[in-house]
DNA sequence: GGGTAAAGGTCTGAGTTCATACCAATTCGC
DNA sequence: GCGAATTGGTATGAACTCAGACCTTTACCC
């Protein structure tokens, strides 16, 4: 039904609760640290290589040089990367891929508790649709050897560290196979958040063996076409990662 | 295959293309502006509401109340929005919807093209998503009566223009029932672009009877908790109407 | 070896955004 | 009617962000 004209204050539509979110992340230098660090941990960038120069990586975050320096020296003072000059130089990437039990879970606040428990359910719906739409797409050579090494990276690594960066990559590369730049997005966020959990809690990744005959499962559907048989497949890879860190965290 | 440490200047992974993608949207004020605009012409404020306090509002997009008040008045020059002072005074609605095929299509750029073939796309995975998973939550009576009242709404309208707003807003209900800030996130992001096409091409809503019909389906598949044939549903009602834009977008 | 190109480092002035007051108008409750 | 509460309107100074120009360092090429 739709409010009379001139009704009280805030008609009560739910809706608007949930409409209402905040309409930009804090500053523009945090957004950048946060997106770079994220994009460096989930292994985009690997240890050793080189990030762009400052001038195109401004153009590509759509912030000024000055803005972009800024968030490039937070970077390398929490040692992340390190900076050489001159021609050649630039922005390499220093990071040792950190293993996941490696830190004690940090106070987590009930609000970033519901964000990881909104997190896993949005990933469950978002990572099945983009093996739905990787299969059903039509792939070229260079997009099938790309998914290719991705796979072959995370069925070859072997410390849990540099296994969840590329297994970040695989996911990362099943998105980026569909085209859409708001589902590969979606996924970017989604790996960040679940990163950020992996790290915070000591799990055991007791099961990779598991975890990389689903990979293996999902492959074979995509390069198949069969999006149905993709879709099932990652939407079973989510459930048991999900299962794991929801019961660790209530 | 890892890069080698001190390999070239940015290693060629085509990831890094996809992922590094513009940190924050234009300005604050912008951003309020289209966050707002997209609220009102989508109906979850409608004609004749009002929209909470600037207080109030400014805290939830988490910008200054100076930025949102540029905002607001943007707003009233463009003739959304009325402004009352005082005590029950406000911001009211005074947009009147807008009939789909009222305006000729705008030039329509190529970057502009791209970004709604891609909205298409992901809503294909985001909102059967939604439809799934509102299924499967249980839903107190105060949910399901709000997804009835959305969907009478829908159903009641007889208008184009309103039926417009109805069909967003009951959509966004949909997404609202999950639960998910994630997910409500996305739909509003793609119910926007989707909204925006509509005004922009001229396409009579010639099948508005065979929609609600879906939109029955849909309502009866998520009280009944089938989330399959709710999902089934939704990707039918995305995919007609995706058929349709297409085909005017060449 | 010298010139050029490519990368990071520095500076500056204008424009935005923010937080925090305080003012003005209007309504509600007694 | 009158005071208190609520709402929009205004003002100010600090902090952040931007665009652009210019400097310094380094590697590549002839």
């Amino acid at each position: 039904m739709l409010p009379s004209p001139g009704a009280g204050p805030t008609t009560g539509h739910d809706l608007t609760e949930a409409v209402l979110r905040p309409a930009r992340g804090y500053h523009a230098f945090e957004a950048c640290v946060e997106q770079l660090a994220a994009t460096i941990r989930l292994g985009v960038y690997p240890l050793g290589s080189t990030l762009p120069s400052e001038r195109e990586l401004s153009e590509r975050l759509k912030v000024s040089r000055s803005t972009l320096r800024e968030a490039m020296a937070a970077l390398r003072e929490a040692g992340l990367v390190e900076t050489r000059r001159g021609r050649g130089g630039g922005t390499v990437v220093t990071l040792k891929p950190r293993t996941p039990s490696a830190r004690a879970a940090a106070r987590i606040t009930e609000g970033k508790r519901q964000d990881w428990l909104d997190s896993l359910v949005f990933r469950r719906i978002v990572e099945p649709g983009a093996a739905s739409l990787a299969a059903r797409a039509t792939l070229d050579e260079g997009a099938l050897a790309q998914l290719d090494e991705a796979h072959e990276d995370v069925a070859r690594a072997r410390r849990p560290a540099e296994h969840r960066q590329a297994d970040s990559r695989f996911h990362l590369t099943i998105a980026a196979l569909t085209g859409s730049h708001r589902m590969v997005e979606a996924v970017t966020s989604v790996q960040a958040t679940l990163h950020e959990m992996l790290l915070a809690i000591p799990v055991l990744e007791a099961n990779i063996h598991h975890s990389d005959r689903q990979h293996a499962s999902l492959v074979r559907a995509i390069r198949r076409g069969n999006h149905d048989r993709a879709r099932a497949v990652m939407e079973e890879h989510c459930d048991d990662t999900a299962a794991l860190l929801r019961g660790l965290l209530g």
